[in-house]
DNA sequence: CGAACCCTTGACAGAAATCAACTAAGGTGG
DNA sequence: CCACCTTAGTTGATTTCTGTCAAGGGTTCG
């Protein structure tokens, strides 16, 4: 474990206010690691051995059955994720992978159980981190079933914009295709629907969004606070797309 | 409030092992209501005031957005719903109404915040209960996302059968339009799917379910622990479709 | 330089939503 | 008690959407 690395887990909501011991205790266990991109980190099923924290790089949660895949969420810096799973002392939901090198800081699950039973500081923040990973998911399934594909990507791509400051143009975070997977849709679907999105007010160059009509793109995805965020908590927990990203420019140029 | 819905309240994982005085803390707040079918008990947006409670009947609750409208879930006696919100002290996600005469205990939100920050074992049940919120709606999300309509159907038909008991043959809880929802198709698609699944094990007579070669069906289905549970907690907490409901026979015949 | 891999595009087949009409069952009020 | 009305459910015809299969261009990385 580097330096570093202890304030800034110790400035996550989730450890933000707990009693020193208890965050003693729990590092005490920790061990940190850099993975290589691509490779996988937990597999769904398996048991929740440790709670992982995302230092550096990103993570991608998704799930398996019957030969088929999709994205759940991606897991960026600095955040943390299957937190439930480790509580319940049940199998993971979702398999786990590097999208890039990251570096991961691992806690047991034991000690995790062990320091929210005697820390009420803990226990509290651990109920705000679920209360809003539950409310993410919850926004994530009416996003899936209230909307069309098209109304889908076009939310996402207003929501990028308004993550990085209502800008008109910004590099799109993650591939293609696992944009389209976590939209619910393939990516050739998801090819074809940006090509007609061109009609509505966004124009997609490679990598390169560029919103050219924001009130025509708002009407078609008809922004909702309630699917959309925020509820501006504060950890991001495995939850949606990326958030931050201020400038835009995570990958690409 | 009732002589005998104290120790019902007292017996749901969620308050069962809190203190005593922390319990008469909360139920001090608490009211009870009964209600007529198909009233409005909260709508999606509004401030959380209450913890709501389940005592008799049951609760849908929806999302709204832009003129279109599904079923998120079902909660029936004892389970309660709307944690999250109450805990985040934020607007509700979903909407909730009564799908018959029902009977609700209330809690005030504050109420609940307040107990849960002094006493640690409400806290710990608290995090329990959510973690086990968050798992179910990742469910819901994967089969939506993983499994076609057929499959959810399958799927439900069999989970259906196995919660009451692997009997071959039961009535469904709930009516079809509503049911048709919670999968994420309209009725029509239902009512057509259900008839082409006739082929494959199972057949409908009205709202009786009758599973003719489970073999069959359990091959098209593919059940998966990771997507149709269990996690066999305790409480259902506006969770998924119907639990227990041991004879299948709920409402109908 | 070659091998993957991502992305795109085209053609097609299958699935699902929509619109409309019809039946049946339940509840209401005369 | 019956006529009526409302609503759930079904079925059909049609259109739209989506997934699948296949091929080709471009990029990255070893």
């Amino acid at each position: 474990m580097r330096a570093h690395e202890l304030p800034e887990i110790r400035r996550l909501p989730l450890f933000r206010d707990m009693r020193h011991a208890s965050f003693e205790t729990l590092m005490q266990g920790a061990y940190a690691q850099t993975f290589p991109a691509g490779l996988e980190l937990i597999r769904q099923g398996d048991p929740a051995d440790f709670l992982h924290i995302v230092m550096e790089g990103a993570v991608e949660l998704y799930s398996l059955w019957s030969d088929r895949e999709c994205t759940m969420a991606v897991v960026q810096p600095v955040g943390s994720f299957i937190l439930a799973a480790c509580i319940r002392d049940a199998p993971y939901l979702m398999s786990a992978r590097t999208l890039e090198r990251s570096r991961l800081v691992l806690l047991p699950s034991s000690d995790v159980r062990a320091v929210f039973r005697t820390d009420p500081e803990f226990a509290v923040s651990v109920i705000g981190e679920l209360a809003g990973c539950y409310r993410a998911v919850v926004r994530h399934a009416k996003g899936l079933k209230l909307r069309t594909s098209r109304e889908r990507i076009a939310s996402y791509l207003l929501r990028q914009s308004r993550l990085a400051g209502e800008v008109a143009s910004y590099i799109l975070p993650v591939e293609k295709r696992l944009l389209a997977s976590y939209l619910g849709m393939t990516p050739e679907n998801l090819s074809r629907a940006l090509k007609t999105l061109e009609a509505d007010g966004v124009k997609i160059d490679g990598t390169r969004v560029i919103i050219t009509d924001r009130a025509r793109l708002t009407a078609l995805a008809r922004p909702d606070q309630l699917i959309d965020g925020p509820d501006p908590d504060g950890s991001t927990a495995g939850v949606s797309l990326p958030p931050a990203n201020v400038a835009g420019l995570r990958r690409g140029a």
